[in-house]
DNA sequence: ATCAATTAGTATCATATGAAACCATATACT
DNA sequence: AGTATATGGTTTCATATGATACTAATTGAT
């Protein structure tokens, strides 16, 4: 028996989506032992606390929408800030079912205090890079995200 | 009460961290769909038979080193190949604790046919980088890997 | 040679995540 | 108005992942 050379190599550690799938989980992980250390955050909770600071009053599904979370994670992340007493939950008018979700006092100190801490993190990874890599950087990462969602939407 | 102007604006969706994790997860969601639905592969089981594809002959440990993934990810998905008679597991001389991994003919089959669908999702998705481009994005990640990895040890 | 400390791999446990079922309310249609 | 359908949110269930504990074998020190 003899070996028949195959047409396609493939070396995983120069193929993208692995690349990429590591260069992340790193990421997520400086990201999320920072905030669960210095503000018992998971990474969920953060993301709704940063879309609240910016919108005020917010339903759970527009937090859904802006986070590109899960209703049931958007759930779960607002129930333990509301329970730290972090949101407020007040009463939708106009629809029963839904809560308007915003800071309370203490959970906008907990943003002014996370939010600079988030963007010395983000200088930090992304020191090395010029405004425009990182102009650069962000657009590919957008026109990536728009070629895997067609993948994904095309896969039913 | 009047409201204090903040120093810190910080906008999610222009947070890297965060664009890069809802970059990451939509190519890996694309790429497991496709290789769950035509091959029966998960990431990790794929991510071995394309290291022990390029390797021949190598043990669990050099796998989780190769993949970055922990031994006991590492562990499941060789059982389940070695279950599904895509992997042969022969004694490691030497070492009786340990195995060294090879493709079955059946393995072997299976990461010919896989491996250039991959390599077509990755075009489908980096299609509209030049070659230029994907040079640049893959020594970003490179740089952003090192530091997030900086940043974890520092964090330890 | 003996015994402590490592190491390869597996098994067990705890946690995070999302899918599916569910409840209450709201909307649409007749 | 009355009924079917859809929607916001929560609960329940199934699965994936990794930390920890464990077993067997190896290495190192005396």
């Amino acid at each position: 028996m003899q070996t028949i050379p195959r047409m396609t190599h493939l070396k995983l550690n120069q193929f993208l989506p692995y690349r990429l799938s590591i260069a992340s989980n790193r990421v997520s992980a400086a990201v999320a032992t920072a905030y669960e250390a210095l503000f018992g955050l998971s990474i969920p909770q953060w993301r709704l606390i940063a879309v609240i600071a910016q919108g005020a009053s917010v339903t759970q599904q527009a937090l859904g929408a802006a986070t590109q979370m899960d209703k049931v994670t958007v759930s779960r992340a607002a129930t333990a800030l509301a329970e730290r007493g972090l949101v407020k939950r007040a009463p939708h008018p106009g629809d029963q079912r839904s809560h308007l979700l915003s800071l309370s006092t203490a959970g906008q100190a907990l943003y002014d205090a996370v939010a600079p801490k988030a963007l010395a993190l983000e200088a930090q990874i992304f020191g090395g890079f010029s405004s425009a890599e990182v102009a650069q950087f962000s657009a590919m990462l957008a026109r990536i995200e728009a070629a895997a969602a067609a993948i994904e939407a095309e896969q039913g």
